[in-house]
RNA sequence: GCUGGCGUAGCUCAGCUGGUAGAGCAUCUGAUUUGUAAUCAGAGGGUCGGGGGUUCAAUCCCCUCCGCCAGCUCCA
């Protein structure tokens, strides 16, 4: 072969010698595609640019432009990561590098533990190596010699991959002279491209991600490619901190967690209280007017009852232990399903009743392992707004659609505009780990995907994520500062019934199934609570704020008119405290700042002369004196229209 | 549960590798009566997470338990 004809993405032809690099056609091209180029795709496929064309190609270089280009870069940082371990650890032995969002992390094994003066020490040495400009180098190796090789080489993480992952001939990198890895590549031309990068945090992490396996240690880094992106990152992270529903929830006195009552329990202090009550009571309006019944449960139930529903079987290492009362164990709910069904099963239902709607706000207790509770997000503890749904398969769809149309409703009400949609479905009866009839599968997944297309609503496939006792569609929604999480998940159950042998009485006078559907929205009322904090840093919409309007008289003298304009904003239902310290303005409005009020009233004695006051918002400033029924009016309307501004 | 780090006043944090603890804010008291993000002064407040050990002596060293943080595993 003469020559090589290699293809641009503008359509334009090369034809260059045997031998020629994808860098080097970058380089004909111009200089600066040259210096911005990262990685290579031919024929679709990453390519390092140093690596010789070995056919006619379709070529796409990559640059700091395209995401696939930071991942390389990232994999890449890795192995510098890993080349500066073996400098200055050489027993290290290595287990895998990958990028990952915003870094990458590179897990290792070794006898001592690595300090945070290591990590120092190990960046220092990334960045000497990377300022030798070291290449990274492409081999090709054939399997069993490989695992001959780095069995030699004492890798045994290493000869574990190449024997399962590894092809018969496998590519391996080197970096600098004592680094050298199976990996599949493509990494950067040499270390000078890597511009910005910082080791983060030191963590255990199980080989293979199995906790029966060895523990490794795990270095976290974060790259990018240049140091403005990095420093963009890392003030992210800032924020991401200063937005901790933890510390907010400490600074505003909403909430805490007492050592003295136990890790994962909540106690709602008076000002996250008020906020719970409100989020409460929207919802439980919502169920009313969306044709859910409100009931009750107990907190414990018998044993048997756990026994009947199969929690004590496949959910008992989930649940906190039984206890003895009189001759029966009893046992704290982990959920509330059973002790809905019981309500739907303790009469007869025509098929004229269905759909029953039952909706509860309960509280259940779950044990976590020790090493897992997070604040408000994970806990022990906590109040689901659960409902269950029991319907005619004809009902499905509009359930369904009902359903999704309250998640969304609770989402763009709390300030939510953007979410995302996953359907998650079974393998088609395939393995046989699902549970319920296959028509019931195909009935309720249908009615999932009809839901979503008739709300305009996209959701993301899932297949075979669906739990065994059937199919689900969640809602995860993104916060202010575009983290997603989990909230709202509607799904099916072919189980339960069955186990509890519910029955409604068809037209045709005979007993049928019905299908049950559980959904909740909030998902736990706690951990919606906590994600509100961080959404809001803490400056709640003023419907939803603890205190509303911090009304401060300046002088003494004002106390009874400021007394006076407290207790009608509290009768017209707005949460207004009065600062009645014997202090400066500027030092009540700066705690009322810092609490993050929205409104205070500051009352001087030309606002008592006139009856006037002078607003100042917390985002907007001094806003100017006018009447106080005015002032009442609008805060009254901006509150009774769940306002998020 | 596992790995690593941490635990000093209500909060945020000092405390020189052993000699029974300090600051700012908060609290209380007094003075000040103040116009849009901290008025001044004084006072009180800590079995230095719990228990055990080493030592003449432990906030500091060792063991153990509890809790918190970052991850892993698991998950609403």
């Amino acid at each position: 072969m003469n020559s090589i004809q290699v293809t641009l993405p503008d359509g334009s032809i090369h034809q260059v010698a045997p031998g020629t690099t994808p860098l080097d056609v970058a380089r004909g091209i111009s200089p600066r595609l040259a210096d911005a180029a990262i990685v290579a795709k031919v024929d679709g496929q990453l390519f390092d640019l140093n690596r010789p064309f070995e056919a006619d190609s379709a070529l796409q270089i990559l640059t700091t432009k395209d995401s696939e280009a930071l991942e390389v870069y990232r994999h890449s940082t890795a192995h510098l990561c890993a080349a500066a371990v073996l400098e200055l650890f050489p027993e290290t032995k290595l287990a895998i590098g990958p990028p990952i969002e915003n870094g990458f992390y590179y897990d290792f094994d070794r006898p001592d533990k690595f300090t945070p003066d290591d990590l120092d020490r190990i960046e220092g040495k990334m960045w000497e190596l990377q300022a030798k400009a070291l290449p990274f180098e492409r081999k090709l190796m054939e399997k069993a010699a490989g695992i001959e090789k780095y069995t030699a080489m004492n890798e045994p993480m290493k000869v574990e991959l190449i024997t399962e992952r590894a092809g018969d001939i496998f590519t391996e990198y080197t970096l600098g002279p004592n680094f050298i890895d199976f990996c599949r590549g493509p990494h950067l031309p040499d270390t000078s491209k890597i511009k910005a990068f910082k080791l983060l945090n030191i963590a255990g992490a199980y080989w293979k991600g199995d906790e029966k396996n060895k523990q490794l240690q795990r270095i976290y880094a974060t790259a990018w490619f240049t140091k403005k992106d990095q420093d963009e990152y890392l003030t992210r992270l800032e924020e991401a901190k200063k937005r901790d529903h933890r510390k907010i929830g400490q600074e505003l006195d909403l909430f805490s967690i007492q050592e003295l009552a136990g890790p994962g329990l909540i106690f709602f202090h008076p000002k996250g209280g008020i906020i719970r009550k409100t989020l409460e009571d929207w919802m439980r309006e919502a169920y009313l007017k969306r044709g859910y019944s409100l009931v009750y449960t107990p907190h414990v139930m018998r044993r048997d009852l756990w026994k009947v529903s199969g929690h004590a079987n496949f959910y008992s290492e989930n649940m906190f232990a039984p206890m003895e009362l009189d001759d029966a164990e009893y046992q704290l709910k982990p959920m509330n399903c059973p002790g809905h069904i019981l309500i739907y099963r303790d009469r007869q239902h025509s098929y004229r009743d269905l759909p029953v709607r039952l909706g509860e706000l309960g509280t259940v207790y779950r044990y976590e392992r020790s090493g897992t509770m997070h604040g408000l997000l994970r806990v022990r503890g906590f109040t689901q707004d659960d409902a269950h749904i029991f319907c005619r398969p004809d009902q499905v769809e509009d359930e369904i659609v009902a359903c999704l149309d309250f998640a969304t409703d609770t989402l763009r009400t709390f300030g939510f505009t953007s979410y995302k949609a996953e359907i998650s479905t079974w393998d088609g009866g395939v393995s046989g780990k699902y549970d319920g009839e296959p028509d019931k599968w195909v009935l309720a997944e249908g009615a999932l995907r009809k839901a979503c297309d008739r709300l305009g609503i996209e959701a993301k496939v899932i297949p075979d994520e669906a739990a065994f006792y059937g199919p689900k569609i969640d809602v995860k929604l993104v916060d202010a500062i575009g983290r997603l999480w989990q909230l709202s998940t509607v799904q099916f159950d072919f189980t339960l019934p069955n186990r509890f042998e519910l029955e409604y009485v068809g037209a045709d006078g005979a007993k049928h199934r019905p299908l049950m559907v559980h959904r909740a929205l909030f998902g736990s009322v706690e951990r919606f609570f906590g994600i509100l904090v961080e959404h809001y840093a803490g400056a709640f919409p003023t419907w939803l704020a603890p205190v509303q309007v911090a009304v401060l008289p300046i002088t003494d003298k004002q106390i009874p008119y400021a007394q006076d304009l407290t207790e009608k904003l509290k009768a017209a239902g707005v949460r207004a405290v009065l600062d009645d310290r014997g202090e400066k303005v500027n030092l009540k409005i700066r705690d009322a700042q810092v609490q993050k009020v929205p409104y205070m009233l500051v009352c001087g004695g030309r606002e008592a002369e006139a009856g006037l006051v002078a607003v100042r918002h917390r985002k907007r400033g001094d806003a100017g004196a006018i009447p106080f029924e005015q002032f009442l009016e609008t805060v009254t309307a901006e509150i009774a229209a769940k306002s998020l501004e």
